[in-house]
DNA sequence: TTAATAGTTAACTCTATGGTGAACGATGTG
DNA sequence: CACATCGTTCACCATAGAGTTAACTATTAA
């Protein structure tokens, strides 16, 4: 659901780990000491972004207790077709909005 | 702030909203209309978007008792700035990836 | 002038959601 | 084996926010 997406990044929290996961892919406990957040947290914020497929998770390679959680191939892209899909009538309204402020 | 306009399109209403107004400037009431809500509803939801410079409202021309909102030229260049930092990080994320996808 | 319309605001209710502390299973370390 | 660590889930509380009804102002119409 492209619903979720918006859902999901509208808190703070779970943006930061998107921008986290962007520079590298992280284990939770990691995350957390970044962000400044309970583990508890940040393990919920974890799992709403995992069920909109912004997130994957994989068994650490070198730890079997950790987890490695890094950023989805196609996470975003529904958002942005969202973006581009407003920005693409918006050009025209563009057009039209700077006819009416030259009228006024 | 870039937190409102994420809280601002974070309900699928206002999203709903700014769809319809990307496809041309309207008015309150038509807007509750098409979207199927009540105007107090909408009301707040128009104040919201407001309040993050993603539309603005000018008197309407002809009948000085409605108001003609549409969308503001800069409105949503933060989100799409966010979309594109993330995404520029995510590049290399990708080959990283697929990497880490053909080790397993 | 009286009535109707457009839009907003206020007061209220109800639900969704984020944080916290406690507890749990699984894995590693002394 | 005893113990700490990693991550999760649960139960609880507190807050934010979305919808509704009613009321209000301003403008238009009869």
């Amino acid at each position: 659901m492209v619903n979720d997406v918006w859902a999901a990044l509208a808190d703070p929290t779970r943006r930061r780990v998107v921008e986290l996961l962007g520079s590298g892919p992280s284990r939770p406990s990691e995350l957390a000491d970044r962000i400044g957040t309970s583990r508890p947290a940040l393990s919920r914020h974890l799992k709403v972004l995992r069920g909109t497929g912004i997130v994957t998770v994989d068994l650490d390679d070198t730890d079997a207790r950790g987890l490695t959680y890094r950023l989805a191939p196609d996470g975003l892209t529904a958002l942005r077709a969202w973006l581009d899909q407003v920005q693409a009538h918006w050009t025209d309204q563009l057009a039209e909005f700077k006819r009416h402020a030259e009228r006024s």
